[in-house]
RNA sequence: GGGCGAGUGGUGGAAUGGUAGACACGCGGGUCUCAAAAACCCGUGAGCUUUAAACUCGUGUGGGUUCGACUCCCACCUUGCCCACCA
């Protein structure tokens, strides 16, 4: 097949890539041995166990069967097929996997798919098909779309999260969480979607609508399962710094755990024995406390606030509000007084207590003091009910330093006093001397006492000293991030693995008071929850999680799996699922009949792939700690959030129940940019979402992928025009011609001879069937002027090397391949018009360099330029591809090239002249004599135009920077 | 409202203090062909000029630092993404 191939000349990709991907598994190339790996190196990481070489700057990138584990988010697969933009993440991810096992990596690149959940159950819904159905169907479509990009994925691995091979483990997770006490029940205020029929966790509200249907969600109380994600807040954010994450992406999880530190008030209720605690970061302002705000929602409200008629009015109203409401209300807080007053503690004033919306019983304690005079939100509601405002922070700001920003300072209309220090400043004024703001900003203490003259923000520590001496307030942190709502009351999903049993709940039994929890020592626990079986027995009663041996806990395939709007899962009227015996009493039980979070199955996938060959275990202990954390993990930006949270979550619980070492799952995560179509975002509703298909069928993988990769920086997306790619089929199909057509004839029509490898100390050199330099084809007639062409020629290759191996290293790709490009079109000048040939080692480097962004062509193309076998000796019955032990057949598991510093010198330098910062002239010097300052001076005084513009001019000064420029300047 | 990016030819982009526009797309012209496609070759920031050479201008706007600024600093404009009544 390819001996017609190669005649024609014909670059033909349908044929050479469904031939390779099928040989690559069968082959089984990137299926690396988990058990056998090198672990890594704990001296010194990236050494070369190579020593022979003299010099090798690429060395530290280099191992030797060390791990990599390269991952790449799994994909939802939609019924529509993987998309573009799917192609476009997981190829920028492959390369950087070809290219770490090119450099002696043993890669695990696994891929599998996110199908529960949901998303996929709305689509079910949508189509009318049942979910298992659609299921298979999605999954024979995207695994078939997957193989034809060409990635080096290890097909023996793959998962599916709705595989009750896979799903068993999931509950295995939720049963490990609910026995260290992290998995809890709680009737609390929860998000219900009303198209979706199910509640949502805080982070799958946006903008108060759910973030799968865009339906306004309503606030209700219900009765749910939790996972205890805030009491690893601390060690949350604490393990950022040390990531090696984008600064973006860990900005946003530090914004979302929300850390706020201040202090914890507690004020007296005039009238009453009860007490209410404000949290707030301003204790420094407690003088200026002139109200008390509480949340609609704070218990309070229902034990004593609640009375009178304007209190009941405005309760009925504010309760039923969507999150959408209150903040489309903006800045009009509405609020109704209570018949109740406060004592503020430090002057013993009263103060009234008002309910208002604007505070959220979800952040703090759902109660805070009102600092009209100091904080935004209080000064609007205060004007707005006529409340006292009363300044304590008399604002200080310092004198603009340099001249701009003085000037702006001014221009600003701020009525600096010029002369002082100091500026005073308050609270913007009317004309009328009316407060207009609160202020904000740093001062010093005023109106409050023995505070006065205490600078804010500098000494609000000493304000707390002080509030803890007094037993007023205590030291107090608060964090945004809240506990991790995980029942959904759905059917595609695994059912929540636990059992209530009616008559243990009576006896106050749980799975907390049984002999096994007794032994379990709860390491997770923080030592100041002095008795978490306590607490948890007393919550838990009636609970009992599945026992391990009884699970999977089979999602029951059922016809009503619609969900029901009843506040139940479809599961809720099966029967035959919800009628079990309890674990502990053996009398009748029932099981929980909510799913859990499509969230809880991607958090843990990574550590299943590792075992997806074991059915006794989650995840081997030992494959575990040689192959995670996982070294790089390359997704989309807009999981910076949820998933990687969960997943960091879900890791640190793993770490602290005694399964793993480490806490952190992903030493790197890398976030590609997104994809668009002609300036717009792809999406099913405008119609123009790119499905890769027809471009591979017409152009080949190779090309797509090279064409997504040259679109632009991997981590800022691209734009996807069709036309451009033509421009990319025409580069292989130029690479194509120019290595055949160039290439020895003999060459690439059989009869090897052995010979030395041009790569030498490669690797590969013994007994491999590696050709010499074809240029040594001996033609006289162009042996003159060879020894400098062959200078140029090797600087060009070394320096090609050097750039797509260093851009590669930094996710450049787009500047890889450009450099690619233009060694080509060097080449190709080069070669025009005279009887050069490319050399073998060109060739041999140049397939290689493209190897990962072109896995097919480069394939085909080494086996027949480089190895001269055709692809048809390699069907799996050939002995040239006889053990999976010799796999150095492929390109792809060939070492990468290296470069050697001493080809990149030039034995000459371009030098820029320039008059007063003007380029005038260009100068070659010889490389040399670029130290010489007088040298390269006295040349350029005489370059090209550069007499002309020093004739009759003084020059004050030269700057000369070697090797680069020269520079003179005239007076 | 807050945070983080980005602004360069007709287009995607390259250059992180030293010849702005690499590489590619598109476009124009040519070769081959009966013709078309493909392929190949030449040109392609703007202005001035018949052409060439030369010169001038040019990286969102205004200012600054520097021998020299797309790059660093200040202010502003535009735009994208993320978060948002977080006390």
């Amino acid at each position: 097949m390819t001996k017609t191939k190669l005649k024609d000349n014909k670059y033909d990709p349908r044929e050479i890539e469904s031939y390779w991907q099928k040989i690559w598994e069968e082959q089984k190339i990137y299926s690396p041995n988990l058990d056998a790996s090198t672990p890594p190196c704990t001296r010194r990481c990236g050494a070369s166990l190579r020593t022979k070489k003299p010099f090798d700057p690429s060395a530290s990138l280099r191992a030797q069967g060390k791990p990599f584990y390269n991952l790449m988010m799994f994909p939802y697969p939609s019924a529509e097929g993987m998309h573009v933009g799917n192609m476009y993440a997981f190829t920028g991810a492959d390369v950087y996997g070809r290219f770490k096992r090119m450099l002696g990596f043993d890669v695990l690149e696994p891929i599998g798919l996110d199908g529960f959940g949901i998303h996929s159950e709305n689509y079910a819904i949508k189509i009318g098909r049942h979910p298992k159905e659609q299921a298979k169907i999605s999954e024979a479509n995207f695994y078939r779309q997957l193989r034809a990009t060409g990635n080096g994925f290890d097909w023996s691995r793959k998962l599916e999260t709705y595989d009750s091979k896979y799903y068993k483990w999931t509950q295995w997770m939720f049963i490990q969480l609910f026995k260290a006490g992290l998995a809890y029940r709680k009737r609390a205020m929860v998000n219900f979607c009303p198209s979706c029929k199910t509640v949502l966790a805080d982070e799958q509200v946006i903008d108060g609508r759910c973030e799968r249907c865009a339906t306004l969600v309503i606030r209700e109380q219900r009765e749910q399962w939790f996972f205890r994600i805030t009491h690893y807040a601390e060690k949350l954010l604490g393990n950022i710094e040390k990531l090696n994450w984008s600064q973006k992406v860990k900005t946003a999880q530090r914004a979302w755990i929300g850390k706020s530190e201040g202090a914890l008030i507690t004020f007296k209720i005039k009238n009453s024995h009860r007490t209410i605690d404000v949290f707030t970061t301003r204790p420094d302002t407690l003088f200026g406390a002139t109200f008390l705000v509480v949340s609609p929602e704070h218990p309070l409200v229902a034990d004593l606030f609640g009375q009178g008629k304007d209190v009941m009015n405005y309760l009925s109203k504010a309760v039923v509000k969507s999150e959408q409401e209150r903040i489309a209300q903006g800045k009009g807080k509405e609020g109704v007084p209570t018949w109740y007053s406060a004592i503020n503690p430090v002057n013993n004033q009263e103060i009234p207590i008002w309910i208002a919306d604007y505070v959220l019983m979800g952040y703090g304690t759902g109660a805070i003091m009102g600092v009209p005079a100091h904080d935004q939100r209080d000064f609007e509601f205060a004007k707005k009910y006529k409340l006292a405002i009363k300044t304590v922070i008399l604002g200080i700001r310092r004198k603009p330093e340099t001249p701009e920003s003085l000037r702006a300072f001014h221009a600003k209309g701020d009525s600096g006093q010029d002369g002082h220090q100091t500026v005073a400043r308050q609270a913007r004024m009317t004309a009328g001397g009316e407060i207009e703001e609160a202020y904000i900003g740093e001062g010093v203490i005023i109106n409050s006492g023995e505070w006065n003259g205490r600078k804010v923000p500098e000494d609000i520590g000493k304000v707390i000293d002080w509030l803890e001496q007094k037993s007023i307030g205590r030291r107090e942190v608060t964090y945004h991030l809240r506990d991790w709502l995980i029942s959904r009351q759905r059917y595609w999903g695994p059912p929540i693995p636990l059992i209530y049993c009616n008559i243990c709940a009576k006896k106050g039994e749980s799975w907390f008071t049984t002999d096994e929890s007794l032994k379990i020592e709860r390491k997770s626990w923080k030592s100041d929850h002095a008795s978490p079986f306590d607490f948890l027995s007393s919550t838990m009663r009636g609970w009992f999680p599945v026992q391990e041996k009884d699970l999977p806990v089979l999602l029951p395939d059922v016809k009503e799996w619609k969900p029901t709007g009843t506040g139940k899962s479809p599961l809720a009227t099966v029967e035959s699922f919800i009628n079990t015996f309890c674990p502990n009493c053996k009398s009748p039980a029932k099981r929980e009949t909510d799913v859990s979070d499509n969230f809880l199955d991607s958090a843990w996938y990574f550590f299943r792939y590792l075992s997806t060959d074991i059915d006794s275990t989650a995840f081997d202990i030992k494959r575990a700690k040689n192959w995670l954390p996982v070294k790089m993990y390359i997704g989309g930006a807009e999981h910076s959030v949820l998933h990687l949270l969960y997943a960091r979550f879900i890791t640190m619980v793993l770490k602290d129940i005694g399964f793993i070492e480490f806490e952190e799952p992903f030493s790197r995560f890398y976030a590609h940019g997104l994809l668009v179509k002609e300036g717009a975002k792809m999406s099913k509703s405008k119609g123009n979402v790119v499905v890769p298909d027809e471009y591979i069928r017409k152009f080949g993988a190779d090309t797509l992928r090279l064409y997504l990769m040259f679109l632009g920086p991997f981590n800022q997306g691209g734009d996807f025009y069709d036309t451009a790619l033509e421009g990319m089929y025409r580069f292989i199909k130029r690479v194509w011609r120019l290595i055949l057509d160039s290439c020895h004839p003999e060459l690439v029509s059989g009869s090897p001879s052995p010979v030395p490898s041009p790569l030498e100390g490669e690797g590969q050199g013994e007994g491999a069937e590696i050709p010499k330099s074809i240029r040594q084809a001996q033609d006289p007639e162009f042996t003159e002027g060879q020894v400098r062409n062959d200078t140029q020629r090797r600087r060009m290759m070394h320096k090609t090397i050097k750039k797509v191996t260093e851009d590669i290293e930094h996710l450049r790709y787009n500047t890889a391949i450009a450099a690619m490009m233009e060694w080509y079109n060097y080449l190709k000048l080069e070669l025009r018009g005279k009887k050069l040939e490319v050399t073998g080692e060109e060739v041999e480097t140049f397939l290689k360099l493209l190897a990962p962004f072109a896995p097919h062509v480069t394939e085909e193309l080494y086996h027949n330029v480089i190895l001269r076998r055709q692809p048809k000796d390699l069907d799996s019955s050939s002995r040239l591809v006889g053990t999976q032990n010799d796999k150095k057949w492929s390109i792809h598991l060939q070492p990468w090239p290296t470069f050697d510093p001493k080809f990149l010198e030039e034995d000459e330098v371009t030098i820029v002249v320039q008059v007063n910062g003007k380029v005038r002239a260009t100068l070659e010097v010889k490389s040399e004599k670029l130290k010489v300052k007088s040298y390269v001076e006295e040349l350029a005084r005489k370059s090209g135009k550069v007499k002309e513009y020093l004739e009759g001019k003084e020059i004050e000064k030269v700057v000369y920077v070697e090797g680069k420029v020269i520079n003179f300047v005239t007076g």
